[in-house]
RNA sequence: AGAGAGAUGGCAGAGUGGUCGAUUGCGACGGUCUUGAAAACCGUUGACUGUUACAGGUCCGGGGGUUCGAAUCCCUCUCUCUCUGCCA
């Protein structure tokens, strides 16, 4: 959430960074803003004259009942009831210009970053870099939805979308034998890389409640996307990001604990209402996935140096895994909701020839530590908000999907690559 | 799930209607002393809002109420602890 603050000592910069993310009536909502926050103000200061003075009526009249004055300080009651009055009223139509100032600052996107590029749609993304050459697949080589059919011998498929249709519905699918061991080595894997890197590892639940969703951001600008529990009011986590940021709400963080170094591995659920296609088949696209997410909290100054690091990290992961991959600065039309910048990473998958999404690393600066309440105390005593950041490292099924597709091998089996070996026990799916 | 107790500043822990934003202890920070450190002594030490800066205002789990005045009384919600029940 932006801070009225900035909003109405900035504006002209607000209504810039509003358009490049393709905001609608930026103008209006921004003049909304700073009207309310103008009366929020004005409606306060009336207010607190109001209560300095019945404060000191309440004051006067306690001093003279102690000294028995019993008449007059009957009489200076008599007093406080135009004040109590006009406070009650006053306080009623400051919680109200409040709560309204609130719903319209909520409805404000991010602004993003200066280098975040122009454009509307994923078309308008920039490509950063490539990395890593697409392997020339054998005869025969196929998309990982109908390789999947012809390895685990009696297990076969070894990733089974029926079965999980009939336990739970589309896009929740069954993993066994070797695939099912491939992902908990993966998770492995990437935790302890995380660890390498100086992410210290945390499990928190992976249902939240209402605020936790609010302060990062999901609610409510993504309230459908999510599984909601009604009869607790509670919400099945989209990403580890909701509950591992808000492990540090309201919380002052001493200056001497930053960087804040987290890695969680959670399973994440999106009911991804309305995205489904020819494009989404097999592990493109599903309502339950595993990740393994890297946060990070840090001072304003040290953020952008921290997002390169966090890039840097999801890098190392690929080139491990052996998989080519791109990285793309996303356009301000194509960012997300709560970011500045959004690196996304696209991994090549052979068998269906496309670039596949697997990781997302944003900062997020302090939209969200605006929400959280989320602070450090700087040389000078002064509270000052935090930036967030975060990051997949990395998101396992499409992974999942590039390592079947693009280590296919002449003879129908499926290479492992080395660096996993250790992890799964085994070098080959047959 | 049933019965009872409780929720106060970084922590511990006072405060049951009137200068209480809150006694005290610990911790932390600054200073004196010391070659240095410890000890001792002195001082400082919450957040939000607001102002050019003061001032002012709000906050004692959340919300509501009584009162001229609430940390203190009443209602309600949430959470925690103890006992009983159930249970991976």
């Amino acid at each position: 959430m932006l801070q009225p603050i900035f909003i109405r000592d900035n504006r002209d910069l607000t209504l810039a960074g509003l358009k490049k993310k393709h905001f609608k009536d930026a103008e209006q909502a921004v003049d909304r803003i700073i009207e309310l926050d103008r009366l929020r103000r004005e409606t306060q200061q009336e207010l607190d004259a109001v209560l300095t003075q019945s404060n000191a009526k309440a004051k006067e009249i306690g001093g003279l009942m102690k000294e028995g004055k019993k008449a007059e300080a009957e009489l200076a009651k008599g007093e406080t009831a135009a004040l109590k009055e006009r406070s009650k009223q006053l306080e009623e139509q400051h919680k109200e210009i409040e709560q309204t100032l609130l719903e319209e600052l909520v409805k404000l996107p991010n602004l993003p970053h200066e280098s975040v590029p122009e454009g509307r749609t994923a078309e308008d993304n920039v490509n950063i870099l490539e990395q890593g050459a697409k392997p020339v697949l054998p005869a025969g080589a196929l998309p990982h939805w109908e390789l999947i059919k012809k390895l685990g011998k009696n297990l076969a498929p070894i990733i089974d979308f029926e079965l999980g249709n009939k336990i739970t519905g589309a896009g929740f699918p069954v993993y066994k034998g070797k695939a099912a061991r491939l992902q908990r080595a993966m998770i492995a894997f990437f935790l302890d890389e995380a660890g390498k890197a100086g992410y210290t590892e945390v499990q928190t639940p992976i249902v939240v409640n209402a605020e936790s969703g609010f302060a990062t951001g999901q609610l409510p600008d993504k309230e459908g996307q999510m599984y909601h529990d009604a009869q607790d009011d509670l919400y099945l986590i989209p990403t580890a990001e909701v509950p591992v940021t808000n492990l540090y709400r309201d919380v002052i963080v001493p200056e001497a604990d930053l960087p804040v170094k987290h890695a969680a591995y959670t399973p994440c659920f999106r009911r991804e209402a309305g995205s489904w296609g020819a494009h989404v088949r097999g592990l493109n696209r599903l309502h339950q996935f595993d990740k393994i997410e890297i946060v990070q909290i840090n001072k304003p100054e040290e953020s952008y140096n921290a997002l390169e690091e966090m890039v840097g990290h999801v890098k190392g992961l690929l080139e491990k895994l052996e998989l080519p991959y791109r990285i793309l600065r996303l356009c301000g039309g194509d960012m997300g909701f709560t970011s500045a910048l959004t690196y996304d990473f696209e991994v090549w998958s052979a068998g269906q020839e496309r670039w596949l999404e697997c990781s997302s690393v944003s900062n997020f600066e302090t939209y969200q530590a605006n929400r959280l309440k989320l602070r450090f105390k700087t040389a000078d005593k002064k509270t000052q908000l935090l930036h967030t950041l975060n990051g997949s490292a990395l998101a396992l099924p499409r992974i999942l999907a590039a390592l079947l597709e693009n280590n296919q091998q002449a003879d129908g089996t499926v290479r492992i690559p080395a660096v996993l070996v250790p992890y799964c026990g085994f070098d080959v799916i047959e």
